[in-house]
DNA sequence: AATGAATGAGTTTTCATTCAT
DNA sequence: AATGAATGAAAACTCATTCAT
């Protein structure tokens, strides 16, 4: 049977795993120094290679960058699918329970986005703008029903879903950032419950006036 | 001696204008680019001098860096100076708008900061962590002074003001960033409003109820 | 009266004579090594300067060897100019004269041409088929007008130009190589007298019949 | 033993066979790029052959190249028995005539030799010097011969045969170079001719007399 | 005080060659 | 015998920094 598979599948398996441990050695320089400061020494140490193996199977830095980039842009298509439709209180909490655990399983790659994405437009019109514009647009779709259901005060749907997603960055950013732990799903849990009813009710008490 | 305005204070004053156009070329290359990548050669083009003029100033490209980073350090405690006591309502909105103002007025220095500080745990620690600690640390108090008071559900204070700070950020990130202008006074006081007014009422009506 | 030199000349002057001194140490390399074995360390070694220095004054190494091209068209030019109008044995003289002493002179600048040129097509065509095809026309236009003025028997003037071409070659050519020295003025009028007299006259005596 | 057509005898074979395959791909790649921009990559492509695979027959790179000089030592040795002694006006004609078919059917090997000999002093004297030498010294002679015979004006036998390579080469070169295609039996026939008229009848008619 | 020129140390990348399979 | 994988050595090039003027 193993006979069977042409000899090119199983090397290019080989192939694909050693990229794949390259990948994962460059993603944890990147995050660390940044693409910038990151050397090819560094990613080949950290891969455990010679500087030069590196360039059997990537044509440059950049390209090594660039496959992280791509690399994690599937990941998020996963997310989305699996979120569209925002229907009530249950898949708001479904959607950031979701994203804080994505976010959190691949600290490396998206510090390695961000990083970049920080520093050049295309990286970030590319790997971020377009994402933040679907999951932006899904929370507004979200807030105009509910507004137009008369569940929802008449806010901004805009200002809404950009507030939310800074409530979602403050939970994940320091993890992230290497300052903080990445949440348990139980700590994830509290906080999407938390967050969730704070968006939705206010932190004030029903009878509550503050100061 | 120094009151009576000897040559060497004029010659001093001469000295630190010219350091301060370096540093404001300088914050535009670092913001632009980040630390890494951006070269004397950026920086003294920036300033419109030649390169080797910048170590007549400073002693090496790091501490142009840092010269930007503790530049901005006492502008922060200003703002915390004026907050201290964060009473009610209106303090929460002042707090806000004020932070939003100063954000938008040094765009630069403040994305070179957080540039650096997203690679750099010295700088990360010593200009950035400190602060973000004093606003906690000040929104923190609020909540519990206000959960205490009634006014507040029994929230977790940590949790609330680290939202606080997330919902802060989205508002001010793509400015910083580079893909939006800054807020107008107009819109900072918009932002400010609503801002509070989710945090503490939620944006749900009254009678309402999600799903 | 110097002082009323704007500064930039004199500064410019000197850039040119260190462009100069690099791109006749470079000649020298290109020519015994060829372009492609050449390093930049070679270079560096025979301008005396540190390689680094190098791109101070040429963005890259394949720069530098454009300069040195570009150096050497204006050179025909001149030979051109001066011969137009080839119009009887003394002006062929001439011409023949003039082209052994410029090669002569610039021996490891035509050598560099020719190297390169062998081997890349874009060098070939604009460095040198352009100024061949000048001469080979020169020529041409001579032949055919003796043709028509019954000096010349009917021959081809296209070939005709091409063996006198490959005639002044090989007189120049081991030279060029390095393998001979260049011809002293009195070697070079001989060889140009017994050219044209081979070319016009053939090396037969008049009454004589080979084999 | 060799007689008996062993085993060893076949796999000779076939060595020398692949070797054969090696040193044409080669050439191409030597002759169109020059040996020191030709990389092993790009003859193991030619050959269709991975990289590693070509060290199993040639020792290295240089060995590849050492390799096809040799090989057209021994084409030189043919042309020069055949022409010894040159004796009339048709052995000239058969010696260019011979020539040029060699040079025509070898292109790339006396490319890649031509191309190296500029370049390494070595290869010049072995390879190339050896072999001038030879057909130098065999049309000195005719010359010689000629002048004492007193058919030929009393010429330098040395300018005059280096002139007729000179006339040569102008002949073989634009095909060597590939800028154009390598004559036909014909077109060679028809150069060869008009060479020889011109050389010992000159391109004056008999009465002519130039400018 | 300002700077053009020079450069050492280091960075990315190339490439001939080796080696295990 | 053939080759994919790995790599040391060296190439081209960059850049922060020094120094003489």
């Amino acid at each position: 049977m193993t006979d069977l598979n042409p000899p090119s599948t199983r090397r290019d398996r080989q192939i694909q795993r050693k990229r794949q441990e390259i990948l994962v050695a460059a993603s944890q320089v990147f995050a660390q120094k940044g693409y910038a400061a990151a050397t090819t020494k560094d990613i080949a140490n950290a891969a455990d290679l010679g500087e030069s193996t590196l360039y059997n199977y990537f044509e440059s830095k950049r390209d090594i960058l660039l496959a992280i980039l791509d690399e994690n842009h599937v990941l998020f298509d996963n997310l989305f699918q699996m979120t569209q439709g925002l229907a009530n209180r249950d898949s708001l909490i479904e959607l950031f329970d979701r994203s804080i655990e994505i976010f959190s399983g691949r600290i490396l790659f998206i510090r390695t986005i961000l990083t970049e994405a920080w520093v050049d437009d295309d990286v970030l019109n590319t790997y971020v703008v377009t994402r933040v514009k679907q999951v932006t647009r899904l929370i507004e779709d979200f807030i105009e029903n509910q507004v137009r259901a008369g569940v929802f005060r008449p806010i901004d749907p805009a200002l809404g879903s950009r507030l939310a997603l800074g409530m979602f960055f403050s939970l994940v950013l320091p993890a992230l950032r290497g300052v903080e732990a990445p949440p348990s799903p139980a700590q994830r849990r509290a906080w999407t419950e938390a967050v969730v009813s704070f968006l939705l009710d206010g932190i004030r008490t029903r009878s509550g006036e503050a100061g």
